[in-house]
DNA sequence: CTAATCACCTGAAGGC
DNA sequence: TGCCTTCAGGTGATTA
């Protein structure tokens, strides 16, 4: 499941390899997977750059942008050669250095889509969580008289964008705080404690070229390392690593949580 | 504003 | 073996 860690380690590869490069045409495997804004083509746009917003991969090309969200199972591999294996390839591009970039998706979830009007695919998206609009003061002000739970303030992408459900665990429980503490709850000096943590888990993912679970890979099809340093995520019934108790995963509005509960303070 | 549910998809894993 | 259910989880829409 790729979230910021793993999405900035394929923009930042991607921006080494693909920049300068021009988009000379497009095979659509499943349709559903690319949208063009009506009257505009990729073909013949060159790429000028590489940026992200939370969990978007943002081509920049001379006028419009092309925007990749990769849901839960993309992938986009760079190859000199058309691989033999193309079980899950949804889009192909070709470009005009004569390589290919895919579009991998298993569960068709992810979508490409070319806008001239990149502020209406991002309305939904607030500050990125490792840029300098989400602040400290800004997390406080935002959490102030919210009466939901902590993870799914985070999980919500307006309030901050590239949090998942793995860094959001892992951010949490380096915190000490228990993820279904209520958001307007938390303490002034919690709240410091959760972006300093946020921060960190973040940065060290990065570090380690994201968290491979299952589907997540660079773009030269390699693996991320991060998935040997999780704190809870993907740890339920195994010793927490600080106090030795048994980290437990309970189901949280619809998703697997996983936190230590000694750790972990819940605040009601 | 918040919460719950569904929809989008496929495959792995567990129960019987 | 094989069928059925549950889980995996990001986002958007809908409904309460």
């Amino acid at each position: 499941m790729p979230e910021l860690p793993e999405v900035e380690t394929i923009v930042r590869e991607l921006r080494q390899k693909m920049s300068g490069d021009v988009f000379k045409d497009i095979e659509l495997r499943w349709p559903g997977s690319y949208q063009a804004v009506s009257g505009l083509s990729i073909k013949n746009r060159k790429i000028t750059g590489l940026d992200r917003k939370g969990k978007y991969i943002i081509f920049n090309l001379q006028n419009e942008f092309l925007i990749v969200h990769l849901r839960m199972t993309g992938q986009i591999i760079v190859k000199k050669k058309l691989p033999a294996d193309q079980k899950y390839l949804r889009v192909i591009f070709r470009m005009q250095s004569g390589r290919y970039l895919l579009f991998y998706d298993l569960r068709k979830f992810g979508r490409i889509i070319l806008t001239d009007d990149r502020q209406n695919v991002l309305k939904n998206t607030g500050p990125d969580a490792l840029q300098a609009d989400f602040s400290m003061s800004y997390l406080l002000k935002r959490m102030q008289g919210k009466t939901l739970s902590v993870k799914s303030f985070l999980m919500d992408q307006r309030n901050v964008a590239g949090l998942g459900n793995i860094y959001i665990d892992e951010s949490l429980y380096l915190a000490r705080l228990h993820p279904e503490s209520k958001a307007g709850k938390i303490s002034r000096r919690q709240n410091e404690r959760l972006y300093e943590s946020i921060k960190m888990v973040l940065n060290g993912a990065i570090g380690r070229m994201g968290t491979t679970i299952s589907d997540y890979k660079t773009t030269g099809g390699g693996f991320g390392e991060n998935q040997n340093h999780l704190y809870v995520y993907g740890r339920g019934g195994e010793p927490c690593i600080t106090c030795g108790s048994v980290i437990r995963k309970i189901k949280h509005n619809g998703r697997g949580t996983h936190f230590c509960p000694r750790c972990q303070k819940k605040i009601c």
